[in-house]
DNA sequence: CGACTTTGACCGGCGC
DNA sequence: GCGCCGGTCAAAGTCG
């Protein structure tokens, strides 16, 4: 069980979203108390150097950057960036962006270059974990949401400890990578993240006798391959979707 | 009443 | 030095 701590402490997001904006004063009647930070609290914002490399996930876009973060003894530690790119409902105003890890929100705020304020997260499923999590709408479109990660995660990921259903991927990413088939019997979840795609069953209490037999299949290479060229086939025979694929990369290319 | 979110204040970097 | 701005803190508010 997570330990929930206030103030600088640790809650958790819930895995369905963090709810609506409340109509919330939190105006303090009385004057304040001065609220002190330690200086190392402040080093996520320093970079000496960065490298960039890019790569198009699913419908999730990652963008990976390696920053140097100067450490007190003047050398730099290399932290990880890796931006994502999440397409949502437009009319969901909550800044979720679901990866599998648990995230406390620290933090909100409306920036100069977009309207749509920005969410700060940092991962509430191990305290010693200092991975920061930074989640807003593109100024350009309301219906995607750029999650902008810093750091590595120094704990397994919460899904493999069956905690959360997710999509997520290690690191932090935030793709659309596992499909899950349960037709009133075992789930059968298909995960795109592993080498030749990995199936697990998870039994929901009532297999058929002959369960064990469909779940051979299911994880055999050749039903799996099957799978996806009926997945791609059908996308590709989607006008929507190849229109929203066109549209995509277009926005993507540099205007000549 | 505990769990969790909201939001104004605060801090420090940076440009001028 | 000053003001702007992004990032963070933490008290107060809200919910179940």
């Amino acid at each position: 069980m997570i330990a929930y701590l206030y103030g600088n402490q640790v809650s958790r997001q819930s895995p369905d979203g963090e709810g609506q904006p409340r109509a919330s004063t939190a105006a303090s009647p009385t004057p304040p108390a001065s609220k002190k930070r330690s200086r190392d609290s402040m080093d996520t914002s320093h970079s000496c150097d960065v490298e960039i490399s890019n790569r198009n996930v699913g419908t999730g876009e990652a963008e990976h950057v390696d920053v140097d973060s100067p450490l007190s003894n003047g050398t730099c530690r290399r932290i990880k960036v890796k931006k994502v790119c999440t397409r949502i409902d437009p009319s969901d105003t909550s800044l979720v962006v679901k990866d599998g890890y648990q995230w406390r929100k620290y933090g909100q705020k409306v920036t100069r270059d977009n309207p749509s304020p920005r969410a700060y997260f940092r991962c509430a499923f191990a305290p010693s974990c200092r991975v920061k999590k930074k989640v807003q709408r593109s100024a350009e479109d309301s219906s995607v949401v750029e999650a902008t990660y810093e750091g590595e995660h120094n704990h397994p990921h919460p899904t493999r400890a069956g905690e959360l259903p997710s999509c997520a991927t290690q690191g932090g990413g935030s793709v659309p990578c596992s499909i899950s088939i349960n037709s009133s019997g075992p789930t059968i979840t298909l995960d795109l993240t592993k080498n030749g795609g990995g199936v697990q069953v998870v039994d929901a209490g009532e297999a058929q006798p002959d369960m064990k037999k469909v779940c051979r299949e299911v994880a055999s290479p050749e039903f799996q391959r099957a799978l996806v060229e009926q997945m791609a086939r059908e996308l590709t025979g989607d006008q929507k979707f190849t229109d929203a694929l066109a549209a995509a990369i277009l926005r993507k290319l540099p205007d000549y």
